[in-house]
This record gives structure tokens, sequence and C-alpha cells, in this order.
DNA sequence: AATTCGGGGCA
DNA sequence: TGCCCAGAATT
């Protein structure tokens, strides 16, 4: 594409982006005066990382509620930030959101290079272009899974993903302006998300149709992608213990598969059943007559769930969550279904 | 370069 | 059921 023909396909597209744009919460709507709060369009852009926008919506809302500004965010209790983060799922972006926020404070304030932005924690090569572009003005190149769909189609590249990245990016760049930047990246993935979508496209009502050498040749087909294997299957052991009206909770370890938040005491997952699971104190256990069946990103989890009540004896030292109240634990979603599935059975029946 | 990280909605 | 989603960090 001639630099004439990309300046006539970002008019397209801007002037599309001026009518169509969709309203988000985190989004200063295109023509308005105001100017973006860095700290919105940052969460908002850390919530978004493989997360679609509907559920980002709730989060998105709660967090701002409760933590209106980055210096508020940064003086929260991490604990207080796992909790509200549960449910949204990749719980390293929440350890990593604190410790953003704390920097950008003991920094004064969030940087406004798309460099800069890059050294921070949970910021990688989107995020510092989306940041820099949405709230600074830079003309940064900005390069998502929407982008790189729309630039696959328009450029009819047939080389499988992952091999294709480096010539999107590159047909990226060539269509970045100088001048509105920011919406120009926005344009791009509202395109992708309510026209050039992943299976029925919406040709018909596309803006940059006459630039795009796929409309018309199944641009279903593009991006071109390699089959997935499919997932293995691992097993584990979750353990309810209650005390009366209490039951106890674990820290799950920083690092690793739903690392630092709050759940049930549970074996490890593994391809073959565990042959003797621990259980965190000596009880009557009882099976629960079905097991929670979850879906992680690289694999599929079969969780055994055991039961047992302990208010015959002291209790034991622990973190212990009053039962009723175990909807605003903060559990991650495989343990919230393992205590809706242990409040709805009676187990203790013997 | 590959793997590890969640969860939900929809064809 | 498989696929995708405003990806980043780790190995």
């Amino acid at each position: 594409m001639s630099t004439i023909e990309a300046s006539v396909f970002q008019c397209a597209l801007l002037g599309w982006y001026d009518v169509h744009a969709r309203a988000l919460p985190w989004r200063v709507p295109p023509g308005s005066q105001a100017r973006p709060d860095p700290y919105r369009i940052w969460l908002s852009e850390i919530m978004l990382q493989q997360t679609v926008v509907a559920t980002v919506k709730d989060y998105f809302y709660k967090f701002t509620t409760r933590w209106p500004t980055v210096e508020a965010l940064a003086q929260a209790p991490e604990e207080d930030v796992f909790a509200a983060w549960a449910g949204l799922g990749y719980y390293a972006r929440a350890r990593n959101l604190v410790a953003c926020a704390r920097q950008v404070v003991a920094r004064g304030g969030f940087p406004d290079t798309e460099e800069e932005l890059r050294t921070l924690p949970g910021i990688g090569p989107y995020t510092a272009a989306a940041v820099a572009s949405i709230a600074f003005g830079r003309p940064s190149v900005v390069v998502d899974g929407n982008v790189e769909r729309v630039m696959a189609r328009l450029f009819a590249v047939e080389t499988p993903m992952p091999d294709a990245k480096r010539d999107l990016a590159r047909h990226a760049a060539s269509l970045t302006p100088v001048h509105r930047p920011g919406d120009h990246a926005q344009a791009l993935m509202d395109l992708g998300a309510t026209i050039c979508r992943p299976t029925s496209a919406l040709c018909l009502a596309c803006p940059v149709r006459p630039f795009c050498k796929a409309a018309g040749h199944s641009p279903e087909r593009l991006p071109r992608k390699r089959k997935k294997a499919p997932k293995p299957e691992r097993v584990g052991t979750a353990w309810w213990l209650t005390h009366g009206p209490d039951v106890l909770l674990v820290t799950r370890p920083a690092k690793g598969l739903l690392g630092g938040m709050r759940a049930l005491p549970a074996s490890d997952f593994l391809t073959t059943p565990p042959s003797a699971a621990i259980p965190p104190a000596a009880a009557d256990w009882t099976q629960l007559p079905r097991p929670v069946s979850h879906i992680f990103t690289h694999f599929r989890l079969t969780l055994i769930v055991m039961a047992a009540d302990i208010s015959g004896s002291p209790r034991p030292d622990g973190l212990w969550h009053s039962v009723t109240d175990i909807e605003n634990a903060g559990l991650p979603t495989l343990f919230a279904k393992a205590a809706r599935l242990a409040m709805a059975t009676k187990w203790s029946t013997k």
C-alpha cells in the first residue's frame, strides 16, 4: 500500500470510528475534549489481556469504584486485590497489577513513552503500545489479536500463525498514523471485534473493504492457524473441612497455577491419579458423589471433593471462613465450583 | 522458541 | 466440543 493509500485508509477507518465506536467504560469517545485517564486506560488494558470486553466491564466498575486512582490501588493490601480479581483468571496479572501501581506511584506517575512503560511489571509489548497510544497520543504500533486478524485479511497473509506475527506487525506499522494514533488503534480493534470478526465477517459493512485483499475470498480462513493439541487430562483432590459454621481455606503459593489465591486445601493436579493425597486434617472424610470438571488453558481437570466436619474437636489453626459468606471469600472459579457443590450436597449423612 | 498461566461465550 | 479473546512472564 502506498503512502497516499495509507492516508486514505486512515481517513476511512477514523471516519467510521467517529460514528461507530463502541461505548466502553474506560474509553473517551472520539471527538470528546476530555483527556483519557492513564490509570483507567492501563487498568482496562491489563484486564483485557486475553479477556473479552463483556467479562471485563463488571470488574472494571468494581475496581475503579473501590480504587479510583493508582495511588489508592498502590496502597491496597495485595490480598484485597487478589480477592477482587477472583474469577477473572490469569492471576499473575493481579500480582503484577499491584507491583506496577506501587512502582508508578513511587516514580510520580505513569511514564508517557512506550519504552518506559514496557519496563513495568505486567506491561508487555501490546500493553505498552496501547497505553502510550491511547493515553498519551504516541504513534506506537498497537498489535493485538484483532489487529493481527485485520492485517492478515487486508494483506492476504497466508503464512500460518504464529510465524506470520512479524509480517502482520510490519503491516500494522505501515498503517499507523501520527494523527490520532490512539483512535486509530481503537478503531482497528473495534473493526476486528464488530466487523472483521473471526467467523462471519461483515464485509458489506466494512469501511476499508476497498483496501482488503481477502474481501470476497473467504476472509474467515485468515489468519491461518495450526491445529492445537488436545488438552491432557489431570486429576486432583480438594478438601471441604468445616468446623461448625466455618470452612478451612488456604493461600496458594505466590507463583504457579492460581498463584497467590485463596483456595480450598488441595492436592497437586497430576496426569495420573495420586495414590494417596494427604488431607489437611484427620477426619471422617466423605467423597462427594460427583467431581468438579474444570478446563484450564492447558489441561482438563477432574477435581474430587472430600468433605468432613470436625466441630466435635478443637479447631486447628488456619484460615477459617464463614460458609455462608463463602461467595465473598475471593475463591477462583475452580474452588468456587467445589464450594457450591459441597454446600449443595448432603454429605454428612452417616 | 515453547510453555505456562483462567475463564466464559458461542458457532 | 473447539475456538477465541485489547498477552506477559518464564524457561
